[in-house]
RNA sequence: GCGGUAUUGGUGAAGUGAUUAACACGCCAGAUUGUGGCUCUGGUAUGCGUGGGUUUGAUUCCCACAUACCGCC
């Protein structure tokens, strides 16, 4: 299914724009950050407080899904939005790629597919490029991932050359499967930090027409400036009417390099699991609530923050519940991380119309790691 | 009043006549990037009830005192 991606506006210092795409729900804008609801819901969060935080696209993923509960109850549910009762915006489902690389032994990722441990009961499973996208199909996500690998960092370039190509063979044959039409089925660049396969990558995934387009293979432990390159290296070659989505980069500075190499669309699992464990963003860096220096800090976590946790809860409270393992404090931080990442959406949105991104950007970085940029 | 037992960090406790007093919890701090994770990694008693004594050396042995608990009158 085509996205009918339109790109608004454009900044002529730097690749960044604004666009839509549409779904049945409605309009998406872009650049837009998707929270990460692996196991059909965003951990902690009901559908209210995410629509309250501002989200619009959610994740959800293949893999665990399809070890429990199955596809098959999840169709049988009515799909995704029914099964989860999310009514604000599409779903995104990832392949299941990134999980089965991290549950595989290296060497048992084979022509055909990969296999490997179940996480829950050990059990060997297999996942192949079809099988990723039939699952996917009886799902019903909005936007569908091909199955791809994801390489480790660092990598010799023989093994990446490989890979890229391996990951270009079952893009193919995903797409051969792909059945569903309200589905939008998105291509993977690989390449790691090579130009030249990012490159190859790029250019022989476009080719295959894909809905649009994802980045993968970064933030896997190489440096921010890796990271960067590896971006540019890849929207370079993607065209301009397809979304382009870099796959788990969510560090907030990250975010703003991102769009400013022309990414539209990021996901992550930072802001609700760092949430999980006691942190909170803020404009003024990331903040630890569990430390004894809030205990009587009778303030919001952001003072000028519209999210429910900031307009109703002091941080001393926050970090009561945190010490008192009471779940509404790791709720609270959740709503507060992911409103944080989507009005840095919208600020980053409001500076590519007045193109102004690149202050933006250095004012951001001053404040959050308390530096000038560095470069 | 007499007898017995006990007294180790914020808590529950282990332990030995002698290099850094175990472990757990708590507390303090850090990590976390397509979620195998309410997870992981560090730090946390200049001190073993108080005062004496024995000894080369005592938290560990002896004495007194204090406190607590349990018996008995």
């Amino acid at each position: 299914m085509d996205l009918n991606f339109k790109v608004i506006k454009k900044s002529n210092k730097t690749m960044a724009r604004i666009g839509e795409f549409h779904t049945k729900w409605g309009v998406s804008k872009t650049p837009m950050f998707m929270p990460v609801g692996t196991q059909a819901t965003v951990k902690t969060l009901n559908p209210e407080e995410l629509e309250s935080a501002k989200a619009n696209v959610v994740l959800a993923n293949t893999y665990h899904l399809w070890v429990r509960p199955g596809e098959d109850i999840v169709a049988s549910a009515g799909g995704l939005h029914k099964f989860m009762n999310y009514k604000g915006g599409p779903i995104l489902t990832d392949s299941g790629g990134f999980q089965v690389f991290s549950l595989a032994d290296p060497k048992n990722i084979k022509e055909e597919g990969v296999y490997f441990k179940s996480n829950i009961d050990g059990s060997n499973l297999f996942l192949s490029p079809e099988e990723s996208i039939k699952i996917q199909n009886k799902l019903g996500a909005d936007i569908i991932m091909s199955f791809d690998e994801c390489p480790p960092y660092p990598a010799t370039y023989e093994y990446m050359k490989n890979s890229i190509e391996r990951t270009l063979r079952w893009a193919k044959r995903g797409k051969e499967v792909h059945s569903n039409p309200n589905q939008a089925l998105f291509g993977i660049v690989q390449g790691g930090e090579y130009e030249d396969l990012r490159k190859e990558s790029a250019i022989e995934t476009v080719k295959m027409n894909f809905d649009g387009y994802s980045i993968g293979g970064t933030a896997v432990g190489e440096t921010k400036d890796v990271l960067y390159k590896e971006i540019e290296y890849s929207t370079k070659y993607l065209p301009e009417d397809k979304v382009r989505y870099l796959m788990g980069v969510g560090d907030p500075i990250d975010l703003i390099e991102g769009v400013m190499r022309g990414v539209d669309i990021f996901d992550c699992v930072a802001p609700t699991r760092i949430a999980r464990h006691g942190n909170a963003h803020t404009r003024n860096g990331k903040i630890n609530l569990r430390n004894s220096k809030y205990k009587e800090d009778f303030t919001p976590l952001e003072s000028n923050c519209d999210c429910y946790a900031c307009k109703n809860f002091t941080k001393a409270y926050i970090r009561h519940l945190l010490i008192s393992e009471e779940v509404l404090g790791q709720r609270l931080l959740s709503i507060h991380n992911i409103r944080f990442l989507t009005k840095l959406m919208e600020d980053i949105t409001s500076h590519i119309e007045t193109d102004d991104l690149e202050e933006f950007r250095n004012d951001f970085y001053k404040k959050y790691y308390n530096k000038e940029v560095v470069k």
